[in-house]
Parts: structure tokens; C-alpha cells; sequence
DNA sequence: AACAGAATGTACCAAAAGGTTAATTTGTCA
DNA sequence: TGACAAATTAACCTTTTGGTACATTCTGTT
């Protein structure tokens, strides 16, 4: 029986996990927002449904806090391209297809890559200390691998191509297209940005991508 | 014991431009390092050699010096630029040239590349105030424009190239490299950072570049 | 029902941080 | 030279901010 179940509240309840969940997700947005020296734990707390004592309970401090919410951040950034299921595409079409989502999924979330943006001013000094989120990452660069050596096998990549500068390219382009938006739109206009601008660059990437792997 | 230090200054030489100058290059690395919120004002002034009063008496407050902080790091940045005198080189010698110069400058200069990605952290918002910085750089995409014009009349470029993805292109490859190094090198390792690596990434910048404009 | 421990809310605090006041020195020009 | 403006210093102030003490409520177990 679920006794939880959209009943008014006149006192609180105890859902651990819920007010965990909730604090995360309304700190991810804050600290994208504002950075992470810029945000602050009263402007968290407020979006929020619980009380202040509530992060420093469950997360210790602003930087504790911050590391969950970048962990998390990472987690569903990789999460896309797992079920992407390269392996079942010939290996160009698999490159097309991820460097065509890579692109989407990087469009559509922006916060995630204002997060490792920000991290990245800090030096990745959160980054440093998670266990996590390495892991994570050397699935797509184990992906990525694992799409060359068939390329290369079948005939229609160069026997040459490195993964990992693959991976990078493609990273640059669609972490820069997020990251560097403000300034870039502001400076040289909007057109790159609007949907037909990013339709170009999107088929821009993939085309790059291919040149890079395909047989001269 | 010594008498003249750590003491009350009794005697001092007025120099308006070079304490400002002297915050200004100080506070770019500080800056830089730590971003707009999480500078210290304190800390500027710690490396200083003027009071804390002089910042405010010349810029009036933080934004105000941050601001001026960001229009000398993008005046540095198109300065280089400006004397590659890309005119005197065919089109595509020249486009190799800009690129693979990009590619170092940033790299020799990251300070004013995290000042920008901190800006963008910011949604550009002391960007928009500068009066400056917007004809700055409009110039780099005037001198792209002429290039392409060029290599089109004379045959060499593709008549539907575009100038400003091609900065985009460019700017993506030389600031991503910077800004996200923290992260990436971490994840998956110092080999692309190496000289070796850096060299390799080089190159394959200038032959995107040169292959965005050829004719097929 | 009573208890213990986990979960939560409220009120508060100490320190950090940006900014200001007021006084002092230096330069300039009649 | 002396008055006035510009430049500079040191000390001080106010608000913000991350963090905490303590009381209270909930919930599973005996």
C-alpha cells in the first residue's frame, strides 16, 4: 500500500531521498546560472522545499554540494550516448550518428556543459576528487575505440585515425557552440544560433568528423 | 628590525596611469584565475602595490574593473591579429597562417581565454556594455571576408564559403583547447597536451580549415 | 505506548567581502 | 608661495554569506 500519496501536508513528512533529489536538481540549476562563487545557498534554499540545514545535512558543505551536482551532471551526459547502440550501425553511419546527437544533446542541455565550463575555471578541482565520473567517461572513449578498430577492419576508415582526437574534435565543437554562445552571438551576431544556423553547423561537424576518419 | 617596511608610507609619487595599470594587470590574474565572484578584491589588492581605495577611485567597483579587466584581454587578443598581414599571402597561405597562428596565440595567452569563458559564465552581460570591444572585433571578420572574397575571385575557395563559420570553426578549435583543458586532461589523459599532442592538434585544425574552403 | 534515532525547521552567528570616510600628501599654476 | 585640485593611504563600516545550535517532528522497533 502506498500511504504517500498526494495527501496535504499541514507538518512535514520524511523523504530523504526526495528532498536529496530536490535539492540537487534545483542546485544544478543555480550553480549553471551563476557559477559556482556566484551562486548562493540562501538562492538555492529558496527555489527549494526544504529548509537550509537540509544541504549542509545530506552534502556538507557548497563545494560537496557542488561535486554531487556535477557528478550528476556527467552522469546524464553519458548517459545519452549509451543508448545509442553504435554497434549496431556500419562505422561511418555510427560516427554520423553520434557526432549528429553529440551535437543535439549538448544544444539541449546546456546547463550540464555550463557546469564542466565552470569547472573548468576551477581547475577541475572537483573533478579530481570524484571516483565516479573517470569511469563514466572512458565508456565513450572505449565506444569510440571500438567504432575505429571496425572502421579500420572494414575498409572505410584510414588505418591512421585516433579515437581520442575524434572524440576531442568533436567535444570542442559542440562544447564551444554552448559555452561560448553569449559572447559569440553578441559580438557577431545571432545567425550561427538561430535553428538554420545550428542545422548548418550541426551538418558542418559531421562532415568534419567523417573527413577525418575517411580514406583519402 | 627594519623601518621602512611593513610601515606607514610617509612619502609617495603621484602616477595615476601606472597604478592603474598596475591594477589592471594584476587584477587580470586574478581574474583569470578564480573568476568574477570568486575574485578577492582583497586579493588584488594584496599583490598590489596601491591601496584598496585606488580601485574604487578608478573603476569605481568590481564589475567596473572587470569590465576593463576583459576589454584589455580582447584588445590583446585581436592585436595579434591585426599584424599578421594576411593580405600579403594568397588565400590560402593566409588562411593556414591565421589558424595556426590562432591556435598559438590562445595557447600561449590562456588567461584571456578564461576571462572570456568567465564572461560567458556571466551571459555576457559586461560584454554588453563595452563600447569597444564589439569594433575590436568586427575587424577579424572583415579581414575573413576579404580573404574569402579573394580565394573565390581567384579561384581557389568555394564560392559558398562562409567567413563567419569559419571563424566559428576556428575560435571553437583554439578556445576549446583552452577551456576545457582542466577537464579533458583529467578524463582522458595529458597525450593531446603535449607538445607532440598540441602540435598534431595543430595541424588538423589548419587542414579542417583549409578543407572548409577548397573546392571538392 | 514508549523509545531511539533519523529527518527537518527556525533562529542565529561569525567571518568574509565589498565598499566608504576622512585625513594626508603631492603636483600645479596664479 | 600659497591655494586648490588630484592622488593616495589607512582605518573603518555594512551587508552578505556560508555555516551551526538547538529544538521539534516523524517513523520503525520493541
Amino acid at each position: 500500500m502506498n500511504r504517500n500519496e498526494g495527501e496535504r501536508k499541514t507538518s512535514w513528512k520524511q523523504d530523504p531521498e526526495g528532498v536529496k533529489a530536490d535539492i540537487l536538481a534545483v542546485a544544478t540549476s543555480v550553480f549553471a546560472e551563476a557559477g559556482f562563487s556566484g551562486a548562493r545557498i540562501d538562492e538555492i534554499i529558496r527555489r527549494t522545499k526544504t529548509s537550509k540545514r537540509m544541504i549542509y545535512y545530506y552534502f556538507g558543505d557548497k563545494s560537496g554540494l557542488y561535486s554531487k551536482v556535477l557528478e550528476a551532471a556527467y552522469a546524464r551526459l553519458r548517459k545519452g550516448e549509451d543508448q545509442l547502440d553504435l554497434q549496431a550501425l556500419p562505422p561511418l553511419e555510427a560516427l554520423a550518428k553520434l557526432a549528429a546527437f553529440t551535437f543535439d544533446f549538448h544544444r539541449n542541455n546546456p546547463e550540464y556543459i555550463r557546469l564542466i565550463t565552470i569547472e573548468n575555471i576551477h581547475h577541475g578541482k572537483h573533478l579530481k576528487q570524484s571516483e565516479t565520473i573517470p569511469k563514466l567517461n572512458s565508456q565513450i572513449i572505449i565506444g569510440l575505440e571500438d567504432l575505429c578498430r571496425r572502421g579500420i577492419e572494414d575498409g572505410t576508415f584510414r588505418d591512421d585515425v585516433d579515437p581520442l582526437e575524434l572524440h576531442w574534435t568533436i567535444s570542442a565543437f559542440c562544447v564551444f557552440n554552448i559555452s561560448n554562445r553569449a559572447t559569440f552571438s553578441h559580438l557577431y551576431g545571432d545567425d550561427l544560433f538561430t535553428d538554420a544556423g545550428q542545422e548548418r553547423l550541426r551538418a558542418r561537424l559531421v562532415s568534419m568528423a567523417l573527413d577525418m576518419v575517411r580514406l583519402r
